[in-house]
DNA sequence: TCCTGCCTTAACCTTCCATTAACCCCGACC
DNA sequence: GGTCGGGGTTAATGGAAGGTTAAGGCAGGA
């Protein structure tokens, strides 16, 4: 049986939706507000969480991010009034896997949370380490919830960095995994980390992209 | 975090099973055939692997075997639907550490993947002396909680004096293990024994080094 | 065709590390 | 007491590894 979660202040609706799911026999808690929201999530491990974004004490996509960052990876539908796109990508960048813009058919609401919470097998398409996520499907990166600019090449370094955190990668393995068998024969990998850098530990974040002279790169806190 | 490959083909029951493991705060990839799992484990670094024995394209065994002749040690844990002895024996044979017969607990499961991710099979990837931690696999040492400082040359005299712990290491040994060949002719194993006594035995903590002297070296208390 | 983004290259600079040789200490032995 | 050898300590050196910057080339889109 599926066990979700409603983070949602609208106390009518709320009810509403909690009732739906009943009759459909899911389990569903509820939050009325984000803090409240992201305790709940501490505690228990619920299917998918259904997250408003317009939430007293902590908002939705703060609820988001910060439940990423403690590396809870439980499915996520926002749930908003507002349908622009601004707020779309906001929702997505904080790490929600869905969206739904309210008014709503329950039957679609249930559809999501569903179809969500059954597909989480296959390949792991999600890195996170500490607060940089990787998305490998989409070919996106976040750093504390910003967007990383990358080139391709950039890109595919972060992802193979990623996959072996926190283990360093040596320059030959990184460079056989980048390029496979024709590699540049010059310093074009150190450059490209140059520039990943730059991106990833931009901000006076904590840098997570170390060198380990003589060893390899490895990506960790 | 645990990482860990399953390579199955019953997509039901792998569903099941990255499901459960999520759960658990296991992150865990997934190949529905022997081809694809070799490629994966080739191209990434895994604590354990869940492999089935009766894959397509690849079976189990020949998986075990290939990346064993590929030099790769990551533990294994043999998956089946049979149960006799004769199929045991095999999986042993092709180099898995264990074995689990369909159908099975997921506690069980989930227990054996870590108690094998803990204890490499192969070679062991985290040393203890005392309150000395080294971890082969991250490069990194630390002393009463405290990280080191070490060059790559004096990590590695580290690890083979770990590695013979609470044995002393000859001289000669030791010269051969860290350079091979063709040591350099000069005090330079003096030089680097002294930097690593820097940190290991600095702040006041008991020395875990030890000069015996005529016979060699010795980590311990 | 031009523009733009991306990859590669090369040059140059900085930091790190292994090696070396010199010197010191101390106990054994003559 | 002198010297010899094993071991410990120190600083200088050169070279390798890594970091930074700018310029050229190539491809795809406008």
């Amino acid at each position: 049986m599926l066990n979700l979660l409603l983070i949602e202040d609208d106390l009518d609706l709320a009810a509403t939706i909690v009732d739906y799911l009943e009759l459909e026999a899911i389990n569903c808690d509820h939050a009325a507000n984000g803090v409240a929201g992201l305790a709940l999530i501490q505690k228990h491990t619920y299917q998918a969480i259904i997250l408003d974004i317009n939430l007293p004490r902590l908002n939705g996509l703060d609820v988001c991010t910060a439940m990423r960052a403690a590396g809870i990876d439980t499915p996520v539908i926002m749930l908003t009034a507002r349908d622009s796109l601004a707020n779309k990508l906001e929702g997505f960048e904080s790490g929600a896997d869905d969206y739904l813009v309210k008014p709503f058919a329950m039957e679609e609401l249930i559809a999501r949370a569903q179809a969500l919470a059954k597909r989480r097998s296959g390949q792991v398409e999600r890195l996170q380490v500490a607060d940089l996520r990787v998305d490998v499907r989409e070919k996106k990166a976040f750093r504390q919830g910003r967007p990383l600019k990358l080139s391709p090449t950039a890109f595919r370094i972060l992802e193979v960095l990623a996959r072996h955190s926190p283990a360093p990668v040596s320059r030959e393995l990184l460079m056989q995994l980048v390029w496979g068998d024709d590699p540049p024969d010059s310093n074009s990998l150190k450059v490209h980390l140059f520039n990943l850098r730059k991106q990833v530990d931009a901000d006076g974040a904590p840098a997570l992209i170390h060198t380990l002279s003589g060893v390899g790169f490895a990506l960790r806190e």
